[in-house]
DNA sequence: CTTGGAAAGTCAACAAGGCTGACATAAAAT
DNA sequence: ATTTTATGTCAGCCTTGTTGACTTTCCAAG
């Protein structure tokens, strides 16, 4: 499904598999990481947050009511770990839990109006910089970023983000 | 010098900035940049080593005799931190610290065979991941992935990055 | 030649955020 | 009634980042 090359690059050539091409990529994703997390970052730090708290409040604002286990599986952290965050957030009033009504021993967690506010700053500070690369390379460029992303990922990974991709809860 | 999309997608029309797709690509790189360190993690962690590690050796391997100084521009990380990593990977004789000829108080830094061995190890790990992602994607995707990960750089990186990226040392 | 300051290294202390293991509780499922 | 599941919590460990203080080395400018 690859090889074939819509033009452009030029055709059944593997040039861009080289090692050398690869090292670039490699240096490319975590140079270009650091950028994607710089912006956050500086919000978080006037809160006395991490990045662990960001992701949390991403994924209960992406997907609210979501059970403690949904966003361990997300995550991929030990329950330990996320505790610890979601703790901090719900002992700030930014996150809320609600005991599950058909099963009660689910905890369903939801952003309060200030944790609806920093995920909106964070989101936005996130978005901005996303906005500006994606307007820079252009719509066949992000296109492509999305597609080689993807391949990236684990495979359950991908299934997850796939089944993310399109709303539901 | 955005918009002018080369065809494909659909001309001038804007769908690719709406915040949906960007947060799908914000997604996206989260979940990518998982699978991109999982394999050399599961190395580094038989030899009880981290990413920092990693990072320090890849960059030891990209530009032998680099600095100290070098290093910390290129890692972004305090002389402190980095010390701590150069330490245990110079103890265990993977890397060794050669005294600057022109000035002594450089301390160049170069792979030892042991040190080439665990770098060729990663990086191959490494590679074959982005390998598949860039095959199963193919070579007009992978120019797209590339101008929008550089655009997404802090300008100084992107500046780091681009010197880097042609050789050099 | 002396001295100021840059480059490098070291020590100590701390924090975030991963991890494991052990254990408690409530509720659901068998 | 028993087992399993979902969650929370305590304690302790590791890596990797941080600051601050201090030393040694050595270039370069006065």
């Amino acid at each position: 499904m690859a090889e074939g090359g819509s033009g452009a690059t030029g055709g059944e050539n593997l040039l861009f598999l080289t090692d050398e091409q690869l090292r670039k990529g490699i240096e490319a994703m975590f140079f270009a990481y650091r950028g994607f997390t710089a912006d956050p970052d500086r919000i978080l730090a006037t809160h006395d947050y991490g990045r662990a708290h960001h992701r949390a409040v991403h994924f209960i604002h992406r997907s609210p009511g979501t059970t403690v286990n949904n966003l361990l599986a997300i995550l991929g952290v030990t329950k330990q770990s996320l505790n610890r965050v979601l703790r901090s957030l719900i002992g700030d009033g930014l996150v809320e839990s609600r005991v599950g009504k058909a099963d009660k021993r689910e905890r369903h967690l939801f952003l309060t109006l200030r944790g609806s506010e920093l995920e909106k700053a964070l989101s936005e500070a996130q978005r901005g910089r996303m906005r500006a690369a994606y307007r820079a390379a252009g719509p066949v460029a992000v296109a492509g970023f999305r597609q080689v992303l993807e391949a990236m990922m684990n495979p359950e990974l991908r299934r997850q983000f796939q089944s993310l991709k399109d709303g539901a809860a």
